[in-house]
DNA sequence: CACCATCCATACAGTCCTGTATGGATGGTG
DNA sequence: CACCATCCATACAGGACTGTATGGATGGTG
């Protein structure tokens, strides 16, 4: 019923997935992933219509990696408001996840249907951000801010590429999320 | 002594500018851009070694584009330093630099040569504003932090996809600028 | 052990791009 | 008006990729 295929579809995702984080959606081109699987692309047309189709599926695949799994362990894992905050942002950008993320808001810029999934993404995480910041904070208007200020933080400390004198980036980090979270 | 040169040099880089910011360095082809400007390829080698010389001369003038000219333009302007963030901000992330500054961003991430011409820039931003918050705020610690949280919530103004209920991003803005300049 | 689902290799036609070479065209300058 | 700097068109060779067609190979199942 299952006999162990040698390249299974998801291969082929999780190594399109790697593409696109080291170079963007450009460079998720089925040759290349072929060679770097060790194989030719002769299988490739067989699990996939054309490169449109694994582009959505990578997108699919993308899109529960970086929301149903990551509110599922912050949940899970516990803790109070605070803490569950920081946690979040720690996993939606973890060292795996943050290049996808970052790569997918760009193509967002020049894709609408991109645009539309990473939409629905942004909106389940900042809905999440916004449950936890009213556990502590009354003002509604002031938990749009901190939720804004928090989620621009978190894609901040990896965007930017300004120092910080003798401070590092990690401190700067730590201080700016202790004012958002007091 | 200067005869009215047809496509001259800055017309690629313009256009080249153009292409990088609607679709990102890997659609900065010299033959579309050719197209665009309605010529052939064949002036092209005579301005340019390559297509990576273009690169070169694009992000040099993106450069001084979103620095020298945003600073120059901001303090002969003048006004009080909380006006001038808001200004500088305005500026940097204008309707004709915003895209450009988001792609080099992107591009950065997989070409060390970019990424030191953006740590360039990004430092002389940084620099910029810490200077004008230092002029209402003495903690030095604290201008770090509302320097960054600054920079990061004007990138994540743009950067963003969620939506904010029955407020727009406009006035979520606003409301956490006025936070981060209290 | 024959069969069939699953996957792979190879070859081909077609597209789009790069860089080079070469021969103009155009218009201001001396 | 001849000249020269500046720019353009065209043609060529080569590279990388896409999608399709076709003929296997491999291994669990009945």
């Amino acid at each position: 019923m299952a006999p162990p295929t040698r390249t299974p579809r998801a291969k082929w995702i999780e190594e399109g997935l790697r593409a696109l984080a080291a170079g963007g959606p450009d460079a998720v081109r089925v040759e290349p992933l072929a060679k770097a699987l060790g194989v030719t692309r002769g299988g490739f047309y067989w699990h996939f219509q054309d490169r449109n189709a694994l582009l959505d599926a990578m997108l699919d695949t993308w899109e529960r990696m970086s929301i149903d799994e990551v509110i599922e362990r912050v949940e899970t894992e516990g803790g109070d408001p605070r803490a569950k905050v920081r946690r979040a942002g720690a996993l939606t950008l973890s060292e795996e996840l943050l290049p996808i993320d970052l790569a997918v808001r760009d193509w967002a810029r020049r894709d609408p249907a991109v645009a539309e999934r990473l939409r629905r993404v942004d909106n389940r995480r900042m809905d999440y951000a916004r449950s936890l910041f009213r556990a502590f904070c009354d003002d509604e208007d002031e938990v749009e801010v901190r939720s804004m200020l928090a989620f621009s933080l978190a894609i901040g400390k990896h965007v930017l590429a300004a120092d910080h004198g003798t401070r590092t980036r990690a401190e700067v980090h730590d201080m700016a999320a202790r004012w958002l979270l007091a």
